[in-house]
DNA sequence: TGCAATTTAATTGTGTACAATTTAATTTTG
DNA sequence: CAAAATTAAATTGTACACAATTAAATTGCA
């Protein structure tokens, strides 16, 4: 077998899933205004309410090259506000806004209208996501 | 289950997996010169030594608006030459060059490296790979 | 205490992605 | 055959990703 075709890589798979994933998440959010990283954002502040900068740099695996130009944008549709923090100057805290708290409600029929799209049943859908998770977990165990 | 946790969709473990893997890669292409979209070019044609710009986009699932500045970089760094195709000019011929070729032997080394990094063994590597060309199939017989 | 080391964001620069539009060539159709 | 429709790349503009550097705050240690 030759490992540098194409047709053999793993990575190749991953890298088209993930892009083919993002734009069918695209016409739905793009209804309510958000990128799909920004999405990622919304995701955890419905759930957390406030992070800091750091704590989603760590959630998300990105960076504050990456954060920093996508909060400013999330600030200006009005969704979050950012503060530095009052303990440690260095932390700057994302809070989520009533907008961006009301939004959820427009979002919660995304999931479900992306895995009929993605035409892959409940189980196959959740083995996938198994498998992929525990070859994050190594990464993570060793990062943190 | 809450629909809208993070850690209950399936979209960020491909997208998170999919920026792993490329970080992983990165260190290997750099030492050759490469970044990891133009890596997947070359793999195209050290298979098929010519092809169109549309068969790339085909092939990879990115449009011109994506490859042609890519491939504009390649041409600079002397592995790929462009010219209009003579039976239809609207099609651009995109072929590897000498240096090209010889880059294959620098590559072989990556795609086993890459398998232990991942610290995954080969079954569980192969299946992952088996699930998600099975969910990307149905997209591509919706594009043909 | 005081200074060096560390930590956190922001900044800078490069390289994708991709929607939308434009331009040029080819094909279809009346 | 000629105009309309289609196709392929290039261009324009927006938004990530991420390496490398910078700046400011905090921590640790002599």
């Amino acid at each position: 077998m030759d490992n540098l075709k194409l047709e053999n890589q793993l990575c190749f798979p991953v890298y088209a899933l993930s892009r083919h994933i993002t734009s069918l998440y695209r016409p739905h959010l793009e209804k309510i205004g958000l990128t799909y990283p920004q999405y990622l954002v919304m995701l955890v502040l419905w759930e957390y309410e406030e992070v800091t900068v750091k704590e989603l740099g760590h959630k998300l695996w990105l960076d504050s090259g990456t954060l920093t130009p996508l909060l400013k944008r999330m600030i200006e549709s009005g969704l979050v506000t950012k503060s530095r923090s009052e303990h440690d100057e260095r932390l700057v805290d994302i809070k989520i806004t009533e907008k961006g708290r009301l939004l959820k409600q427009e979002a919660t029929s995304i999931p479900e209208a992306l895995i009929k799209e993605l035409e892959t049943d409940e189980e196959q859908y959740f083995m996938l996501k198994t498998q992929i998770n525990r070859i994050l977990a190594v990464k993570e165990s060793k990062n943190i």
